[in-house]
DNA sequence: GTCTATACCCGGATAGAC
DNA sequence: GTCTATCCGGGTATAGAC
């Protein structure tokens, strides 16, 4: 038994340098994704970086501070998606269908930082940050709808309420199997929302 | 150290007579609504029938079967509060947005179940009884949506996913807190999902 | 059908050396 | 800032007695 550590396993180098912090968001971002939430830990998270598991606890208080580092990336990943679906030439009701649409096709792509945002009860009031970082996407929400429903507040606040809902169900059905396991059922689930997006708009009276 | 097991601790009776099976379902059923599916776990619910841990073992393959068997009962708790608020008297699109709403209700009131059913990653092929539990619900959904449709089979169907991806797009976004920790949450979320299938049906001409 | 006992594995988290 | 070493707790599952 004197083998040194560097003999057993293909670990990669070690950090003895710099980031661990950001080399450990890396990581527990690609295991969520191999395995999910559930079954992510930081042990894991250290193994992989070559890492004891001590040393993750000088730059997170605990394995949910970085589940939460997780979950910041990945809204601003949403956003990012849900944003790159704005253009202004089209009308506001074809943006608002296309948007919800990016939302359920960025879960059907990303289940696993999907689930990280809405599936592993994690705590908002401990992490402000994360609620911050869920802004962009209900901004870009909430203002197209604006431009729908005009000077009617009340309006705008249900549908938006409507919209949200109508592609959060989608992207859950969707990671739950309910459109079918094949590659084609991301593109089932966003074009559904989108149309049911349309839909809502058009029957929005019933809203009120 | 001389203590006999019955000193210590809180114990109910011990179960060496009967449905030690019905009794760990119910035990689940509890211990799931007081901390989550996430932290249940074989051994607690064998410690609070007093019975010791291999016990179950007789019962049950695994924690996932008897997590399955939660599910089952789950489904048919929901099936019947939806189906309760059907009252034939009313036009289906009515007892449509009503049933949508009971959806939202019963996820609100039962939370833990309700992620049972769709938060636990449970494997509905591995266990045909769950997706089996379902259906009395979709079939409420379906015979009401065909309702409205009349024969044109394709509209029904994307209405029907429209539907329920809205209801579950309410319930989901109200457990995860989106429209308060209030108690009138749920009827805040319940009345959303029925006044959105009432303008998605109003709207149903852009499903298509 | 339930018990006792135990083997096993895993994760969280900390103390103290370097 | 990372290491070594370790404690602690927990759950799953099995073997074999009763």
């Amino acid at each position: 038994m004197s083998a040194t550590r560097s003999d057993r396993g293909p670990r990669r180098r070690r950090y003895h340098h710099g980031d661990l912090k950001a080399a450990l968001v890396d990581a527990a971002v690609e295991l969520i994704a191999e395995r999910g939430v559930r079954n992510f830990s930081l042990a894991e998270a250290s193994r992989r970086l070559g890492v004891t598991v001590a040393a993750p606890y000088r730059h997170f208080a605990d394995r949910d501070e970085l589940v939460a580092a997780v979950a910041v990336r990945a809204f601003g990943a949403l956003g990012a998606a849900v944003a790159a679906e704005v253009d202004d030439a089209d009308p506001p009701a074809r943006r608002l269908a296309a948007m919800a649409g990016a939302y359920v096709r960025f879960a059907g792509a990303n289940p696993a930082l999907f689930e990280v945002l809405f599936g592993s009860g994690i705590d908002k009031d401990r992490f402000p940050q994360v609620r911050k970082a869920a802004e962009p996407a209900e901004g870009a929400l909430t203002s197209c709808v604006a431009l729908i429903c005009g000077d009617d507040a009340e309006l705008a606040a249900t549908l938006t309420d409507a919209v949200a809902a109508t592609a959060h169900g989608y992207a859950t059905l969707l990671l739950d199997g309910t459109f079918g396991e094949a590659s084609t059922a991301g593109d089932v689930a966003a074009g559904g929302a989108a149309r049911a997006t349309l839909a809502l708009i058009e029957g929005r009276a019933a809203l009120l």
